[in-house]
DNA sequence: CTAAAAGTATACTTGTACTATAGACTTTAT
DNA sequence: ATAAAGTCTATAGTACAAGTATACTTTTAG
């Protein structure tokens, strides 16, 4: 049940990008170099992770000098679903289970597979979490444990 | 987050081997063609499966003539998350949140990361099913479901 | 006791997806 | 005009998944 690297740096970039820039609620605009040195990623491969999540509309770029990429929308209207399925597809482990991306599988009787049935309470169980948690839910979790832990 | 062809195969055996065989409550033994030939599988591909859950306790065999594999212990004593480790590895999306085989992933901050927080849900609700699930669940499941719509 | 049925074990192949890397191009600020 | 930044496409190396092949061992029937 993985998720993959590109899945995993896609999701930290977003999660930088959605904690705010300073005292101020402008959009957090940062370079890619920023973003790669600070998650310790290869910067041309999180390039293309960056541009995929451009074209699918979740974030927007400013070309030139100054400029960077920021998200499309506000932290909590961008849920870590969306952003999964860019980068890794579908959340089902079987496609036979898929809301997002149905094919059937091989087995006999679709109705009645006891592996089906599981595998779709799995499916239900992570996108649950994924699909109600933005990325606001995802900085403010990540502050207040911060605060309790007495860091920065 | 996807099941492997392995995973899905092993599964699918072991549910196979979990529905009671007759009216008796013996021990279903059956061969790895009869099972392939059901389930539509690859006979040398299933033969590698079963026996890497023979060796790691899941299975028993007979050899040579009339024999089979047949499951080591009661359906109800089998978890599909046991299968599935033994075929798929750990349950958890990054390595940092494995309760079985943790190993550190690079964030600056393993505590407070954000993703690491997210993702030890994802793992747990993962794991809450599959390591709750029997063989016997399955079975069970299936059969009230059939039941339900008049299926033999 | 021997032949055939069945599982054991290992090695090989083929394809595909992951994880990058490279290089040429476009836009913008100064 | 130039340099800083993003855009886009192609390619390469590696690892892993999925499936094949082959030779060997154990067991039972006859």
């Amino acid at each position: 049940m993985r998720l993959s690297k590109r899945g995993e740096y896609g999701l930290r970039a977003m999660i930088a990008l959605a904690e705010p820039a300073d005292k101020s609620d402008a959009p957090h605009m940062m370079q890619i170099k920023e973003i790669a040195l600070r998650e310790g990623i290869s910067a041309k491969f999180l390039e293309q992770i960056l541009l995929a999540l451009k074209n699918n509309g979740l974030l927007h770029s400013k070309m030139g000098v100054g400029g960077g990429y920021y998200l499309a929308r506000s932290a909590n209207e961008i849920t870590l679903g969306q952003i999964f399925r860019v980068l890794d597809g579908p959340v089902a482990p079987v496609k036979c289970v898929s809301q997002m991306a149905y094919e059937p599988c091989g087995c006999p009787d679709e109705e009645t597979c006891g592996l089906r049935l599981v595998m779709g309470d799995v499916r239900n169980a992570i996108a649950d979490i994924l699909d109600t948690t933005s990325l606001a839910d995802v900085v403010k979790r990540q502050g207040s444990l911060r605060k309790k832990l007495g860091i920065k």
